[in-house]
DNA sequence: TATTATTGTGAAAGCGCTTTCAATTTACAC
DNA sequence: GTGTAAATTGAAAGCGCTTTCACAATAATA
């Protein structure tokens, strides 16, 4: 059922008539080998199903064959489609994934970065976290990266940043153009540098149409759906008026929505609600939720690709992505 | 910034005095060493920052310090959170997870554990899947290994298993306490063991009520959101009459909740939905919807300290977790 | 006190592979 | 033909660690 482990390139070596040298020749391509010598090589490691000692072959040549993948929170919709593209990217390319959280804790991102280093991955990809430029700058002398949603200057070739800024301008330019001028704002957690983004691209969208913003209208959430209730709980507690909601993720715009709900208030047509992610359930709330769509997906499977050309030593060149906004029927025109 | 990565056992050793064996002893407290020797050692591995190097400790010692998951969609809420789990539970044990996605697909099944072997993992934690179980169970004879969802015969003291029957079975049950009779049910993809569990589970409750179940009121749906609406049209299609819903997960749940809208039929009042997961999103709903909640984040960790214990070579035991319905607004009383 | 375990430690043999280094052929140019 | 480059191959030296095996020094037992 599974090939006998025991099998070594000296069993091969034996077998075949040659030196190990060899064998090892054959299988790396690392110097030219006789056509015949290669074929019968060939054909008894296939005989014996040998499978090189992964471990033998990292000592000896330094390739652990082995990348590692920092995620910050692995159950947060978006990051994880972001890794499922990534295992695609890898795919056939030899390498396997190495997995840590760092839970948005710039400590456990050392100690998961220390771990790979121990394990003397062959790459690296990080997404986002917070550890700091410098630290990353560092690393990225000593194994090929890639990081995802955040540029560190100096390895801005290497980062691939997820366009939040521009991407909540259009969501609330696309607010102003149909006629909401008090729009709220439900932030991210602002020690992200995403939330911070998406702030200031809303902030930008107002400034451009010539509205004030109003620091009441803008609420500090935490990503989650409580926090999206609690949002609304304050906004509606200090009185000021607005017609429409610019959430920084879907899940606050659930729990958002459903404040509203039990406040009597209708979406669209008291308060209009956009969002930012646009996870697959956003399209079946009520009323369809309008959001920000990213590719994720793409995204993963890009900076996958891209680090294994980089650990070969190719040269990469990472594309920009671009977010749409799903319209769908969360907002409603303002007279 | 980093250490020094080229400090090895000879280093300490020259430095200590002492020759490599002591060194490696003090290190894997594998035979006595004098203590004010061991102290010695530890000092100098200490100042010096050393670290063994991972290969040479696994080609030599034959010990990998890695754990092979495999699950089945990077995506899924439910597994994702099991896999933080999992994460958490061998935090601190010197473990580190090599993942791969087996996409509901035996043969990536097969390919993912072909790799996890090649790669000598000490251990295996395997979400559900399409292996056969004969394979499973020569795997478990080669390597430690715990599964997820599913029990196979033979190594039930391995499985833990997620408990769908008796949780469909419970949801199905509140829903004809409720006093609905006519119930339909969206089941999950039928080739899927869980998705056969909880259709079985409410069958069972139809029958212990003495129901009689219509075939014409149950749908397969594909666990997605658009096989849920897809199912509604079906069902309004048909023209059977429902008063209830039973969708084997949210988020086909939320598809149907949304068909039955646009068709002006009011959720509780004129159907009644429960789900199955309770995802993040469905307590923020419209109606918030009534669902089975199970508890992957602590099934991940117990299945990750399990794994530790076992390859440990302690004994383990898999407790049975319960499944609890969160019940909302989504069911109304019939009277 | 003689004998037998125990401690404490180093030398050396691998673990299974990659990679010089050198030697032996073979091929091609002049 | 003769010389030189290219193709083929093996021996051997590691890669950095774990683990016998041996041996000396102590401690425990009879």
């Amino acid at each position: 059922m599974y090939p006998d482990k025991k099998t070594t390139i000296q069993d091969i070596a034996a077998r075949a008539n040659v030196s190990i040298s060899t064998v090892s020749r054959v299988l790396n391509n690392t110097a030219p080998v006789a056509e015949e010598t290669r074929r019968r090589v060939l054909r008894i490691i296939d005989e014996l199903g040998y499978k090189p000692n992964l471990f033998a072959q990292s000592l000896a040549g330094g390739q652990s064959r082995t990348i590692g993948v920092l995620t910050q929170l692995i159950g947060s919709p978006f990051y994880d489609v972001i890794l499922r593209g990534i295992l695609q990217g890898i795919e056939g390319s030899g390498y396997s994934p190495l997995f840590a959280d760092g839970g948005w804790d710039g400590n456990k991102d050392r100690i998961a970065l220390n771990m790979f280093m121990d394990r003397k991955v062959d790459g690296l990809i990080l997404l986002n976290g917070h550890t700091s430029d410098d630290y990353l700058v560092d690393l990225a002398s000593q194994v090929p990266m890639i990081v995802l949603g955040r540029v560190i200057p100096g390895l801005e070739e290497l980062c691939l940043p997820f366009d939040d800024y521009e991407a909540a301008r259009k969501a609330t330019r696309y607010l102003i153009e149909t006629g909401h001028r008090r729009i709220a704002h439900i932030t991210g957690i602002l020690s992200h540098e995403d939330a911070i983004e998406r702030k200031n691209g809303y902030l930008s969208a107002l400034a451009e149409a010539g509205i004030e913003a109003d620091p009441d209208l803008i609420i500090e959430g935490d990503y989650t759906e409580p926090s999206g209730v609690m949002a609304v709980e304050m906004l509606l507690m200090r009185g000021r008026i607005f017609s429409a909601i610019f959430a920084s993720n879907d899940q606050m715009a659930y729990g958002a929505r459903l404040a509203l709900h039990r406040r009597g208030l209708r979406v669209p047509e008291d308060v209009s609600i956009v969002g930012f992610d646009d996870q697959a359930p956003s399209a079946y709330m009520i009323p369809p939720l309008t959001s920000i769509r990213r590719t994720p997906l793409e995204i993963g499977e890009v900076a996958g690709r891209a680090l294994v050309d980089l650990m070969q030593g190719k040269p990469i060149r990472l594309p920009k992505f671009q977010s749409v906004l799903m319209i769908r029927e969360s907002v409603m025109r303002r007279l």
